[in-house]
DNA sequence: CGTCTTTGACCTGCGC
DNA sequence: GCGCAGGTCAAAGACG
């Protein structure tokens, strides 16, 4: 359990913090006492009658008494302050527990299943294990291509952090042209871009800087949704009106362009258009952030868009590991699904996140995709977020990392070591799982690591991460299924956990998963809990659509 | 009559 | 410079 507390470095400190401002706060009150203490003191030199003696010494008592109360008074702050740090630890442990056994369910199911197949199948099969990756490096293409192998192993030696069984590579190399900034700077000129839509004529014709204007159209991110849905359009709960509508090529479904009506003057805007090769899944890109309060039936898809959408600034823009190079994933042969992007000029400038919201686990058209389209995302290859979940999935199922091409590569279709994008951060933690080598125990202690690191060091990241837990948590509520219950006791187990870190206002490195919301989305109102569970609102998009005016509300 | 959708024209960026 | 494709505009029509 020493590794437990290690790993709460930041609430330990925090706690210590309080303690040590409850002392500080102790301090000053000592000191007043001290010098009424003197004061009086004084005033008995400057006082000659000897009948105030008795006086003096009565209420020297008094205060004492009363330093004494308040130092009993401190004591038990301190006291609640270690209870809290031990309920803190507890909650931290089961929820730990609940991981393991998520992951050692998964990797005892995945050895079932590939014991099957290796008795029908004479090929040597790649036994995947049901795994959670993180990857925390997106390397650039070319790079990412050579010497996974050897980098990986040649980091695990030197990073010390990786000695101590954090096993990811942190070599985040996509860069965009604009300086480094902080993420919150990224956000905010996400904000502003968006709020000076439409760009195209009035930026271009108001101002020629060149510089600027390519750098707030490269900025604005794009968040792509894919989903099933029978409907003409997803109902995510805003106000819509159609502008426009266009065949693109390669698509014989035609692509609408929606306006957001909720406020006049609402930057935000959509563009729908069924999947050509799966007519049932609607892809919803939304691009730029309300500058308007949302209904509340709308704050979850509009945060969760807007938190990838920062997500994906942040991490492009500042270097920032782990951010838009996040590959998480859970890998199951049968369950692996992906995504597409479609076609868009300005999706060449502006970064493009996917969220996969698709449940089709028999098929994976993508991998069509994937070998069909050219590449067409020279600086801002698109970032998937798989959150589907089928039965069997417990967890994310693919978090691609850049690809250049129309979506990730299927992790379990990649043999370890081949050349994915990024992907030597996977190998490190693919080479770590359990059942893939002997060092099963610490390997699943580096990745809860990992895991504990990333999600408390990105709002934005915890944010979709608990927007994905919540889904699966809905997921798990309607399936009977053992693992299904164990995934919705782990969600919301952590998402208890994220919302008490964030009650108890720890400051730095849990600045807290709805503070992230706010900042990163300008229209969450304040319905955070709304906020964290975005699918639930989605799935009633799935319905068939008797609505097919989505923002008749 | 007001609002929304449709649709052809126009604008812009990009590649050749 | 030209053509292509994506994105937007705005007039006309549909609808309640």
């Amino acid at each position: 359990m020493e590794v437990l507390l290690m790993k709460m470095p930041t609430t330990d400190a925090d706690i210590a913090q309080a303690i040590a401002c409850h002392q500080e706060d102790c301090s000053p009150e000592a000191k007043k006492t001290e010098n009424r203490r003197k004061l009086h003191e004084n005033a008995d030199l400057n006082s000659s009658s000897p009948s105030h003696e008795d006086l003096v010494d009565s209420k020297e008592e008094d205060e004492l008494e009363s330093a004494k109360a308040e130092m009993g008074e401190v004591m038990e702050e301190n006291e609640r302050l270690k209870k809290m740090l031990e309920k803190i630890q507890e909650n931290y442990k089961s929820l730990q527990l609940s991981f393991f056994e998520i992951l050692q369910q998964g990797a005892v199911k995945k050895s079932k299943c590939s014991s099957i197949s290796s008795d029908h199948n004479d090929e040597p099969v790649v036994v995947e294990p049901e795994l959670v990756s993180l990857s925390l490096g997106r390397t650039t293409p070319m790079e990412s291509v050579k010497d996974e192998k050897t980098t990986s192993s040649i980091k695990s030696k030197d990073d010390p952090e990786i000695k101590a069984g954090l096993t990811l590579g942190l070599d985040f190399k996509f860069q965009l042209s604009s300086p480094q900034k902080s993420s919150e700077d990224q956000v905010k000129e996400d904000d502003s871009a968006a709020e000076t839509w439409p760009p195209n004529k009035i930026q271009k014709t108001t101002s020629r800087n060149g510089d600027e204007d390519q750098q707030n159209h490269v900025k604005r991110a794009r968040v792509s949704v894919r989903a099933r849905c029978d409907a003409p359009t997803m109902n995510d709960g805003c106000q819509w009106r159609k502008y426009g509508q266009k065949i693109s090529k390669g698509n014989p479904c035609p692509r609408a362009y929606y306006r957001c009506t909720v406020a006049s003057g609402c930057p935000v805007r959509k563009q729908v258009q069924r999947c050509a090769e799966d007519m049932s899944i609607l892809i919803t890109t939304y691009e730029g952030n309300h500058n308007h309060p949302l209904p509340v039936s709308a704050t979850a898809m509009a945060s969760t868009t807007s938190a990838a959408a920062s997500m994906m600034l942040s991490g492009s823009s500042t270097s920032q590991p782990g951010l838009n190079g996040l590959n998480f994933s859970h890998h199951d042969n049968s369950t692996t699904r992906q995504f597409y992007l479609p076609n868009s000029t300005s999706s060449s400038l502006s970064p493009t996140i996917t969220l996969d919201l698709t449940s089709s686990p028999s098929h994976s058209p993508s991998s069509n995709y994937f070998n069909s389209f050219p590449t067409i995302f020279p600086r801002f290859p698109p970032t998937s977020l798989n959150f589907s979940s089928s039965k069997s999935n417990i967890l994310p199922a693919v978090w691609g990392n850049g690809y250049p091409g129309y979506g990730a590569v299927p992790y379990y279709q990649t043999q370890p070591g081949n050349s994915v994008l990024g992907n030597e951060s996977q190998n490190q933690i693919y080479q770590s799982l359990p059942g893939n080598n002997q060092q099963g125990g610490a390997s699943q202690q580096s990745l809860t690591e990992t895991l504990t690191k990333v999600i408390t060091s990105d709002p934005s990241f915890r944010s979709v991460i608990a927007a994905a837990i919540s889904s699966m948590v809905c997921n798990g509520a309607k399936s009977g299924d053992q693992t299904d219950q164990k995934a919705q006791h782990f969600g919301q187990k952590l998402m208890q956990a994220i919302v008490s870190q964030n009650e108890k206002g720890q400051s730095s490195c849990s600045s807290s998963y709805f503070n992230g919301l706010a900042s990163s989305s300008s229209q969450t109102g304040g319905s955070l809990l709304q906020s964290s569970l975005p699918f639930s609102i989605l799935n009633s998009a799935f319905k068939p659509a008797s609505d097919d005016k989505e923002h008749k509300n």
